[in-house]
DNA sequence: GCACCGGGAGAACGATCGTTCTCCCGGTCC
DNA sequence: GGACCGGGAGAACGATCGTTCTCCCGGTGC
């Protein structure tokens, strides 16, 4: 096993395994068990934990940024059709069995008020989100706060559908969202 | 020092070093040296930490839904207003120094894969928010989803306020929820 | 064939944590 | 005054965790 799929093993089973428990909960050697990786190779690849929260973060950030604007471009044919599409790729993603709320959300409140890379991480992330809308809202001429409230939205139902384990807040959210769009033509 | 103070003394003191730093990177020796409370007191009051995390969990649930109740009848004299007051006491909230984020938020992502206990009480405040916002929105006769969305508004000002270290997310929900309110009528 | 190198499996180590136990002291009842 | 009780301080214990080390094996160059 090479240096690389070994790092891709490592980084998919950590991110299952930290949502699903949580990322202090989760030890090296369950990581070790459920990837298949010894843990020579896994420190050689992410010379310690905090490291390999912070890329597991890391590639979540680009996964999501990217799915986010493929879903737009794919669903959505305008600006206020591209910015409720994110309602509706959140609504199939809290339909994923075993979804228990957003990586950043949760592990911002687990590790941010400790270690600043997962902070900085998070906000690095909730910002993109932002901007993504911001584009979006841009474009239709819409005033700047327009975004924030849907960012505000958006994370709104990903931490209630976390806690709750219902995948409504999607639909609730995106009709929300229509409203405001709506409201601010 | 009697129990009853004791008791008191140490959730204060566990419900600021979880705010602040996480649940689990809080030792039980922590809680004792920062309340001054010996460790056999705190277990004759708390027989374990999973039932003190609850406990600070419970008190802070009763304790939000009192100030709501509180803010909402002392500032606001209209289901409208009483809605609409519910962000500007986040917006209080949200500027106390060392804010970090709603504690069920945060301690759901920690410990609600792991502690169905955890999971149950952050379920239970949510819904009482929601709840809480359903009263005013019945008593405008408008339609039940105006709750869930006015919920999901404050639950994502409070995720995002947290992670970003700003208050302005409580203004911009309030603002989104009054445009709500108003396509409602 | 043989020395050598990299990697796998897992033991080992030091630190930390939740929890319990020991020791000691001050107050209380008779 | 003296035996007793409850509580404080902190040591002790067993488990777990992050990290490193040891041992062994299989492949490779010559």
């Amino acid at each position: 096993m090479d240096a690389e799929s070994a790092a891709l093993k490592v980084l998919d089973t950590a991110e299952r395994l930290f949502d699903e428990r949580g990322v202090q909960a989760v030890g090296m050697d369950a990581i070790r068990t459920a990837s298949g990786v010894s843990l020579k190779r896994l420190y050689q690849v992410f010379p310690s934990k905090d490291l390999l929260v912070e890329a597991v973060l890391r590639r979540r950030d680009e996964t999501v940024r990217a799915a986010l604007t493929a879903h737009g471009a794919r669903t959505a044919d305008g600006p206020r059709e591209r910015a409720l599409a994110v309602f509706d790729w959140l609504a199939g993603w809290f339909a994923e069995p075993g979804f228990r709320g957003c990586a950043f959300i949760n592990t911002f409140g687990e590790l941010g008020g400790v270690t600043p890379s997962v902070a900085a991480v998070a906000r690095d992330h909730k910002e993109a989100l932002r901007a993504y809308f911001a584009e979006q809202t841009d474009a239709l001429g819409a005033p700047p706060v327009l975004a924030d409230q849907l960012a505000l939205l958006a994370n709104g139902a990903m931490a209630v559908a976390g806690i709750t384990g219902s995948a409504e807040p999607a639909a609730q959210a995106k009709a929300a969202a229509a409203v405001l769009l709506d409201a601010a033509r």
